[in-house]
DNA sequence: CTCATTTTTTAGGCTTGACTAAAAAAAGGG
DNA sequence: CCCTTTTTTTAGTCAAGCCTAAAAAATGAG
């Protein structure tokens, strides 16, 4: 038994929902994995399964999933392999931010140690990718300092600047690209409206004190 | 019914094995493909129903397989990603001629037309790959005017100088890669010697006239 | 606290792609 | 030309992952 795409696919999306879930103790509900991996639910509990076979994640029945430390290692260097990627097509290939999540959910399940060393090296050890996530270290670490928070809870007189957007569908991003907004751009309340507001919690922030007139550091 | 792995390794090894029978009239037989693809006989009778029956082959019951217009189009597409990645691996990653087979042979099946588009562009359009292979062009013509020989056609008493290693195992790029030897490198009587002759037909020479002493165009 | 609703798991089936064993076709030596 | 050997196909299994339908556990409204 060993590493297969399917195997990969729900590692990464245990983490993932784990982590919105609030952190790696965090228990992750079998309908959830099944909605963000588009499967039904039966095929989840069947993974999970194999998955505590392999001692990646542990699993109370009718109660939810989570990693092992071992599973949330390996879910971390897939992240990493994911946002290198992204950055590699992005930076190198000059694909727009809004284009490369499919191609690198593909290239992430490639398996060769020294490939991603060499990518990393070659963009220069990038610390985040084009959507302004923290790419984990080769540990498995991500040391990101930045205090953000989701535009849903920046306070409605706030202005705020796009820091981050996590969106593994992709939704979000055309919108932000529809309004000609990007990372780094700035954010006040004709924006926030004009955007859906079901995007909002994955668009992060940082707060932009002393703001009385709007600010456009980048765009597109 | 659509791509998979599976599927277009059958469809490469097709293409390979009909390439070195004498282009695409030859006839492939069962047990090639199986000895090619390291799997056993029925395993291939078996995809080389499927591949028949989505068009990409045509198959002879106890006779052999060969492909269609369609499927040949598609392993040069195949070949083309093969040679695009390992000339990316080599030309920006820095890794050596010698160790991105494998890794190739995971990327070629990753499918996205521009990301194709714009790795060409990105590596300048190259023309021949790290082993001096010609990369087929986006409409799958290969336009390479080289008169190339196996070494192993080579007249006794005539030098070559090495314009391409066929090798999808490996193993004669390391015995030249023991003997410093490389695309462009010069051989003669000595180096021929020395190389195990079962490699020779792997190694295609340019014919190298008037040549009475050892001159190395490149080493590694 | 009870009973209906929701969530999750179990049971059983399907497809892909591999395998072994056995049957059928082709090839080749004498 | 026959009969043995080799090659190929057919038949029947198995594992991975998906599915639907049904059973079981947890939840929550009254």
């Amino acid at each position: 038994m060993a590493k297969s795409t399917n195997r990969e696919d729900h590692l990464k999306a245990l983490y993932a929902l784990g982590e919105r879930k609030g952190g790696p103790d965090a228990w992750v509900a079998t309908n959830d994995l099944a909605a963000h991996l588009q499967v039904k639910p039966p095929s989840v509990s069947g993974m999970v399964q194999v998955l505590q076979e392999l001692g990646w994640a542990e699993h109370r029945p009718y109660h939810g999933a989570r990693l092992t430390p071992t599973g949330r290692s390996l879910a971390l260097s897939l992240v990493r392999k994911h946002r290198l990627w992204e950055t590699f097509l992005v930076k190198r290939l000059g694909f727009g931010w809004d284009q490369v999540h499919d191609i690198a959910e593909q290239l992430e399940h490639i398996d060769s140690v020294e490939l991603v060393q060499r990518l990393d090296a070659y963009l220069d050890h990038p610390e985040v990718d084009p959507h302004g996530e923290p790419i984990p270290n080769a540990h498995g670490d991500i040391l990101d300092k930045r205090v953000l928070m989701p535009l849903s809870e920046l306070p409605a007189d706030t202005w705020g600047q796009i820091s981050a957007v996590q969106d593994d569908q992709g939704q979000v991003l055309d919108q932000l690209q529809r309004h000609n907004l990007a990372l780094g751009s700035v954010i006040g309340p004709k924006e926030r409206m004009s955007l859906p507001s079901e995007g909002h919690q994955y668009i992060l922030v940082t707060p932009w004190e002393e703001m009385g007139t709007q600010l456009q550091t980048s765009a597109t």
